[in-house]
DNA sequence: TCAAAAGTGTTAGATTTACACCCATGA
DNA sequence: TCATGGGTGTAAATCTAACACTTTTGA
């Protein structure tokens, strides 16, 4: 007791960027901040740690409360602790990012929490460090659905390549040849096509596909 | 204010995994831990952020005070937050992982601090979460030995082309075709091939080559 | 003289990239 | 009937991986 006793304590709170893919661009949740410091100023959407709760479960309360989401795919951005960062008291933040399927958020709640998706690549200068947090969880992300199949969790769960497509188009900043990407496609036998048609998007209609994670899970063999 | 002061402070410390290479092998400075709780057993080395400092900062105080070495190239694993990873008192840790040349680091510095050289592929349980932190801290690492020049921070300012390989061996965990390992390195123009040979590691000596920081700026094509 | 590490090119196979046309349908 | 997005294969180029012998020198 002594032993810590001699030391600081400080706030810690928790950030998050709520990725979303919408109109054929990444988007992320933000918000008006309404206290001070900072009034009025965009933001990221976050709250304190309480005394009781691990980081990652804060996280998940944070975005529950804001989305009323659950089960969300989440990761650690990392911890941002300059001195000086939040301009009231010494807080020091860890920022996750959770990917949604912008669909699944149900309209009268965002409203009622006063945010909206904004365009990643579009985003106004936000309170505090909150935009390194996002340049952060982009590249993390990015990472991560190059090399795992989490890219699903920004769409329905019924979707098509070419949705699949302009996701991973925006995701990694460059369009892709859409026979190359096709074949990477089918050659991943996780990435069920179903018979279901989707007509909303052309003319023709485009089969849905869908993503089988037991079948993943028995041959990972994912690679984009 | 009164919006801080609702919610709870907690500690926050800073516990670094020091990365070195040595006999052909990735190493990592552990000690015993030298106070309640968990006296006597295994730990990585740490300290707690203060209050009017950044944690990078506290990073880089706690790592010079054990070595004594400055600049060192050091990088954030993450957050740790579990409620019950320290089984005194609420802790939150942040680990950082550094690189260093095993040579730089005093003996005395060492001994005095009781901390050793041990092989990352055999450590023994260590305190709390600090087994996780190595884990994460060495997927790191290795994923940025992979795309940026930092594997020179482990060794000497003059290196062989053997020593090189073998400290990537010993980070992928798996050997390299020699002959494919120099083309590769012979395409990287600001890795230098000096005059000096090396006659400790063999009878006929071996060319000492030197990192060119400069030189990479100036044309940054890494990848191994 | 021989053991031990340094140094050096070529080739087959795998992967990646570029590229253009027909199809189905609703308006 | 035509505009729109859906769907399909091949060939060249690039990259990767496998592989073995000669050199130097101190012991």
């Amino acid at each position: 007791m002594t032993y810590y006793s001699q030391h600081a304590k400080v706030w810690v709170s928790v950030d998050c960027i709520i990725f979303g893919f919408d109109d054929g661009k990444l988007k992320v949740l933000i918000g008006r901040r309404q206290m001070d410091p900072g009034r009025g100023e965009w933001s990221l959407y976050g709250g304190f740690v309480a005394a009781d709760e691990g980081l990652d479960e804060a996280a998940s309360r944070t975005v529950k409360e804001l989305t009323g989401l659950d089960n969300l795919y989440m990761r650690q951005v990392g911890a941002f602790g300059k001195t000086d960062r939040d301009p009231g008291e010494r807080v020091i933040s860890i920022a996750y990012y959770a990917l949604i399927n912008v669909k699944d958020y149900n309209e009268r709640l965002r409203l009622e929490h006063g945010v909206e998706w904004m365009d990643v690549n579009h985003l106004p200068m936000l309170y505090s460090d909150h935009n390194e947090m996002v340049c952060k969880a982009r590249k993390l992300m990015r990472q991560k659905l190059r090399t795992e199949p989490v890219g699903f969790r920004l769409l329905p769960n019924l979707f098509t390549l070419t949705q699949l497509q302009r996701l991973y188009e925006a995701v990694n900043g460059e369009d892709l040849d859409k026979r190359n990407f096709r074949k990477r496609i089918k050659e991943m036998d996780f990435i069920e096509k179903t018979e279901l048609i989707d007509k909303s998007g052309s003319k023709r209609g485009a089969s849905l596909y869908r993503f089988n994670k037991k079948a993943y899970n028995e041959d990972p063999n994912f690679k984009l």
